[in-house]
DNA sequence: TCCCAGGCCTCGG
DNA sequence: CCGAGGCATGGG
């Protein structure tokens, strides 16, 4: 199966991009990611590689999920539906976005399909170094042990919510997870346990201001959280993550600033970039790579 | 030792 | 509304 995207692609950013992670729920070899996912309640496990025309899926195991199902999870995963064209035209007017998205023609963002993924990250990832993120990640998700064997490999997949909820604090502790993203993890899984909080309701909001204020409202996610699950998850094209470390630095080096710069002039910088600041979020971290 | 990591909550003014 | 302090841990 290929899948083209709406303008430029170029599959080997997103593998490079990948590559530097390290992510449980995802393999990177020899030009392939390998990925293992349940999608409608169904386990399947594919790879995607580079194609001349954008992307090729290949399915290797599957419990009965759809081809158009597999289809459209890529797409929201390698978020290949927008129109990236239409940022470039923004970005060459922008003397700061101009030579960073030199050389990067056809890298998207990789996003998060899946809720539970999405705010198990948003919270493990807060103030700790990434790395140390993906520690902790591959902990709890190893913890429960679910995954797809294959031709010798073993694949992880997302523990259900309630698995989740249903942890205590002290296993948590012992993963050294802090006490406190122990108690927001808990709580937030038990939400998404129980349906308050769901991808479709999250979709279902009319403008950015009100999920924000309903995506704030959980203890345990601020400003930053919100919104890297408005940006990866649910696809606003404004959400930028004020305050995160890596935009603190891009612009440093991208204005040659002196100083990290404050919370106010990230606000005002990254605000009017409208609808493009979550691109624009996403090409400015790549400054910082090597 | 001190500062910083893909922050957030609580509390005192 | 705003700033300071605490939280956990690893790395430079």
């Amino acid at each position: 199966m290929i899948i083209a995207a709406n303008g430029p692609f170029d599959f080997s950013f997103t593998y490079d991009y990948m590559s530097r992670q390290d992510d449980c729920l995802y393999d990177v070899s020899d030009g392939r990611i390998r990925k293992a996912e349940i999608i409608n309640g169904k386990r399947v496990l594919f790879d995607i590689y580079r194609n001349d025309d954008g992307v090729e899926v290949e399915v290797l195991m599957n419990d009965g999920v759809s081809d158009r199902a597999v289809r459209d999870y890529v797409i929201d995963w390698l978020d290949l539906s927008y129109d990236l064209d239409d940022f470039y035209r923004f970005a060459k007017t922008d003397t700061r976005l101009s030579p960073v998205v030199d050389g990067l023609y056809g890298f998207r963002m990789v996003g998060k399909v899946s809720i539970v993924e999405a705010f198990l990250w948003a919270i493990l990832g807060q103030q700790i170094t990434k790395s140390f993120a993906y520690v902790l990640k591959r902990r709890v998700i190893e913890y429960f042990n679910h995954h797809i064997n294959y031709d010798g490999g073993k694949y992880y997949l997302m523990p259900a919510p309630r698995e989740l909820s249903h942890l205590s604090i002290d296993t948590l502790r012992g993963m050294q997870v802090s006490n406190r993203k122990a108690e927001y993890i808990i709580d937030i899984m038990s939400h998404i346990g129980e349906g308050t909080i769901s991808k479709d309701g999250l979709l279902a909001y009319e403008s950015y201001d009100e999920v924000l204020d309903f995506l704030v409202s959980f203890r345990g996610i601020g400003p930053w959280s919100a919104n890297t699950i408005l940006m990866r998850t649910l696809k606003y094209r404004n959400a930028v993550p004020i305050g995160d470390a890596g935009i603190k630095n891009a612009l440093m080096k991208t204005d040659d600033l002196e100083a990290r710069p404050s919370k106010p002039y990230i606000e005002r910088e990254t605000l009017k970039y409208g609808s493009y600041g979550m691109y624009a979020t996403v090409y400015l971290w790549e400054v910082l790579v090597q």
